[in-house]
DNA sequence: CCTACTGTCTCGAACATCGAGATGATCGCC
DNA sequence: GGCGATCATCTCGATGTTCGAGACAGTAGG
């Protein structure tokens, strides 16, 4: 079994396990459940990007239902990690804002595994850096594919 | 933003992302749950290196209760995916064997993804791949630490 | 004002998971 | 052989998450 490609294939397997496992325990630690890491991320991510995300938005960004939006949201506003806010322009509106007790204890947690990957990186060149970002894109791609149709065009 | 470091690292979480949809759009095809899936990979895993899980060995897994463990088992057994077998050496124990239908429609989905893989393998020459299966090693290895204890041995 | 439409929330039911305890099979010791 | 300890599994009642259907504001256009 020296084939680099079917190692590799294993390993990215090993990562997606091992990336869920730290937001399970990202998750227990905070006395939270899966999805509501998952929504909490997503909220994060957004905001990151300057724009507030909606709870309507929310549901589409993680495949929930209204009726599941609203207790998904119900729990983190419960616990403080989230406040819903109307938005003045669409009163129909909920934009959802993050914590900033929420905010540094994602940025502290998941800054300290980026922390340490841009460590990992440190030990690769420009030019193999290249190469990595160039295998996860195309990989990812052909991964999406197949997250969305069982069969992508590939025949 | 040109730091391929913040990029890889972007890209690392897209994957794991699409990586999940693809186990949930599998879930989904197949009227399972989540951690059915999760279950019957672990099975299978098991299954390809030559050795039968047992109910209790999946339970620590998957991460799950006895209780769930049986209702989980019920699930698979009830839909043809597994039969349970009781161990002849160890009568206490029930190993649990894939179908051969849920064994090929496994593999017909996963090895689809699996051959998508390796041909996008095929656009790297082995430095490459020797590259690439580095930093996911060193990644997975950096990944699994924070999976497990929140602070690592990093300070 | 009235209608169509959108975004969010409430209600009731289904399902997965858990903790505690019961059952059955096996092992070790006397 | 017999008896308690141990292990793997199953049953039961309770909790929490999800969904579908429908109610309740709010908006846009005639």
């Amino acid at each position: 079994m020296d084939d680099p490609r079917a190692e590799i294939a294993l390993l990215l397997r090993r990562l997606n396990v091992e990336l869920d496992a730290v937001a399970a325990r990202f998750a227990e630690l905070h006395g939270l459940g899966r999805t509501d890491v998952r929504a909490l991320v997503a909220i994060m991510d957004a905001a990151r990007r300057g724009q507030a995300l909606t709870a309507g938005a929310l549901g589409s960004a993680v495949e929930l239902s209204s009726a599941s939006v609203t207790a998904l949201v119900d729990r983190l506003e419960r616990v403080g990690h989230v406040r819903r806010v109307r938005d003045p322009e669409d009163r129909r509106r909920v934009a959802l804002e993050i914590s900033d007790s929420a905010m540094s204890a994602g940025a502290e947690f998941f800054g300290g595994l980026q922390r340490d990957l841009v460590a990992v990186m440190g030990d690769f060149d420009e030019a193999e850096l290249a190469v990595v970002r160039r295998f996860l894109q195309e990989a990812t791609g052909v991964v999406a594919g197949h997250a969305r149709a069982s069969g992508p065009p590939v025949c």
